[in-house]
DNA sequence: ACTATCCCCTGACGGC
DNA sequence: TGCCGTCAGGGGATAG
């Protein structure tokens, strides 16, 4: 999402904010509006989930998109249907920028000390592309959760939702019941490759769509064909051939195979 | 301090 | 056909 929009929206100017459902504004409407509202804005950046709108010499504005949320481009003239709780006008001729949401779980923010200060607010940990062993080391040394809900956990590693980290796990050879702390140096290692090869074949893929997910042009992403696990139960291993298992982890559905991950 | 659970919200789906 | 219960999951609040 964060490369669309450097595509569509760098340097465009923001000319006007509609909110039609208030709650999608985490703080003050007006303040929000003034953050963006005659101003260009000049970057995009991400960190973890977070998707940030930096408007010169502003505010930068905090995007969490949560489980149905999109940020779409549209037609000026077309009207909101009854999923779409923000819009913003652009001066690009004839468009917005809109955002959806049918479980309203998504937010927007203002950034107020900066996207650093935001991190540290949110209590974030390193994110999911560029976290190091010794990152991800010391997290998992101190827990004594299973490696599954500490992969999830986003003050762990920012970045990883249920359906990656299903994935993850597969890949690497680790059950997600493994507790943490006894996850072995090497293993942290591979992990953290794992994390960047099946984060960056899905952004390749433009995301995955079980359900609501699109990008900024509406279309829906492919990696949901390229899943090994997830979903899958019943469906051979990709690597071993037994029958891939679900059951609950961490209070999330999971995704395994029994015989490759221990 | 750390961890687990509940809750928000809507649509899809299964059972009757 | 329609009604009801359940499930999906990110993260904040709350309970333990």
């Amino acid at each position: 999402v964060v490369r669309s929009l450097r595509r569509t929206l760098k340097g465009v100017r923001v000319t006007a904010v509609r909110c039609f459902f208030p709650p999608v504004v985490a703080g003050d409407l007006r303040e929000l509006r003034g953050a963006l509202e005659g101003r260009r804005l000049q970057g995009f950046r991400r960190y973890g989930k977070y998707i940030f709108l930096l408007p010169e010499e502003g505010t930068p504005v905090a995007i969490h998109l949560r489980m149905t949320g999109q940020l779409l481009m549209a037609e000026r003239d077309r009207s909101p249907d009854k999923h779409t709780h923000l819009e913003a006008d652009l001066d690009l001729p004839g468009q917005k920028l809109v955002y959806r949401d049918v479980r309203k779980f998504g937010r927007f923010a203002l950034a107020a000390g900066g996207v650093e200060w935001f991190v540290a607010e949110k209590r974030l940990g390193p994110d999911a592309l560029t976290v190091t062993p010794a990152g991800l080391r010391e997290a998992l040394a101190r827990t004594a959760r299973c490696l599954k809900a500490s992969l999830l956990d986003q003050s762990v590693v920012a970045g990883l939702g249920n359906i990656y980290t299903d994935e993850i796990l597969h890949r690497v050879g680790i059950s997600p019941r493994r507790p943490a702390r006894e996850v072995r140096e090497e293993e942290i290692g591979l992990l953290c490759e794992s994390m960047r090869e099946i984060l960056y074949a899905a952004i390749a893929d433009s995301g995955t769509t079980i359900s609501d997910f699109v990008g900024l042009e509406g279309r829906r992403g492919g990696f949901q064909f390229a899943l090994r696990v997830y979903g899958r139960k019943g469906e051979p291993c990709s690597r071993c051939g037994e029958p891939i298992q679900r059951s609950v982890v961490a209070g999330r559905g999971t995704w395994y195979c029994a015989v490759c991950q221990r």
